[in-house]
DNA sequence: GAAAAAACATTGAAAATTCCATGTTTCGTT
DNA sequence: AACGAAACATGGAATTTTCAATGTTTTTTC
């Protein structure tokens, strides 16, 4: 990661200026500018640690995260959900008083404004309709890892792959052709599964029509068909 | 669920009072006691239902409530997780707009006082530090159900269901005697797995010395056991 | 307090999933 | 271009988990 100069930063500010804006004034808003760093943090990195004590809140301003879980038993990993800019990330972070649950690491190069905590809280005391909606904007992660929760819970292997990939189209490609970010073992991280039933799955649907990958490059030719396995398992 | 007269109300409401008047005056507090109704839930009984507009936030005085998914496909329900009085309750559904993600349903006999959303939203307005103050109470939910997914993800059968158990004794019951108000199925539901496995588990765990019940009268004998069994598995 | 319903319990067969072994391809580095 | 490492791929054995059938006990309801 490098740190640019601050007439750079403000330029790339202006997505969380933007939402910001509708609920506080632009002197307040300079507060937060004033004690926010820019990042870019390289594909693998970790943007907040698991574990960490919150100190900052970030505003993912380009770039495709994941919420990544440690096992401190075992090794295994888990993606609780993939998140794509422009978004506010770690809110929960700063509104919880525990270390942070997860790590958040890029899986493609990402843009990241890092706010300290102390400034946030201090806007927010005045300012609870901002308040509030920042907590809408950080619930949705949340919200995602829990229907995520609920399709590992109730769903078989396939339709929970399934899922991953309806979800990688509507909310991180924004398109059914995609240059894939996520290797297999990460898809089997997301999907709660093994690598070889990813790889299988890819395999046979790739077979009957219904995705078509060469390398990175991913197509998923019949999402509707995806949806009916998502459903029927 | 009957209604009570608006005194018996108000002595009952003190324990949130008590977290409430931290953040703002007793004035302030009064609107939301205007806003607010006492509620008996018999156990069984819907408190919030899935797929509602949200409404309302909910305070639990007294007993036990689950987080219960309901599945729109099969019939299958899924145990987010499982919160003991006093709590605030769905404070998520007051920082959403969409439709409340799961239902809460008493698993003993509850008492509730449900808030409008719309006083509450316009006190929170004016006090930033009280919005964070509830932010944070909700959260405590999420992270819970965020914790079973972690485990529901990474553990098999037997150290879910240890996982269970070490929960009830530390957070619902406060001992590790109790008399249990969750069915088989309920536990099922909570651990994902089948209710044979949940039987099974328990039966052999009798045989271990590491619980011994009759009935719904429950005991953990060899909590340390349990713990070696989350680890290991 | 009797009948019905729900919950609890046990077993073996069936299905789903992971583990293991092995080989190929791709990618980044020197 | 050669090398090593990581990712991708495949198939069968071993394991885990659910499903199905059946019976007992407990709870609820009339």
């Amino acid at each position: 990661m490098n740190f640019l100069d601050n007439k750079d930063s403000k330029d790339n500010f202006s997505g969380f200026r933007k939402i910001s804006t509708l609920f506080i004034s632009s002197d307040e808003f300079r507060k937060i500018e004033k004690a926010a760093v820019f990042l870019r943090f390289k594909k693998g990195e970790t943007i907040l640690k698991q574990g960490h004590t919150p100190t900052h809140i970030a505003y993912l301003q380009s770039g495709i995260v994941k919420f990544n879980f440690q096992s401190p038993e075992n090794e295994k990993n888990t993606i609780l959900t993939l998140v794509s800019a422009p978004k506010i990330l770690g809110g929960a972070n700063l509104f919880y008083k525990d270390n942070n649950l997860f790590s958040i690491v890029a899986v493609e190069d990402c843009e990241i404004f890092l706010i300290e905590a102390g400034a946030m809280y201090e806007l927010l005391k005045d300012n609870g309709n901002y308040a509030v909606a920042l907590f809408q904007m950080a619930s949705e992660m949340f919200k995602k890892s829990i229907l995520n929760f609920i399709s590992v819970a109730n769903k078989q292997k396939e339709a929970r792959i399934a899922d991953v990939f309806i979800y990688l189209a509507e909310e991180i490609y924004f398109g059914t052709a995609f240059k894939l970010s996520l290797t297999r073992k990460e898809i089997a991280e997301f999907a709660c599964c093994s690598v070889e039933n990813i790889i299988m799955t890819l395999s046979k649907w790739q077979q009957e029509g219904i995705v078509s990958f060469s390398g990175k490059n991913f197509e998923i030719t019949d999402i509707e068909k995806l949806r009916y396995i998502s459903k029927v398992g």
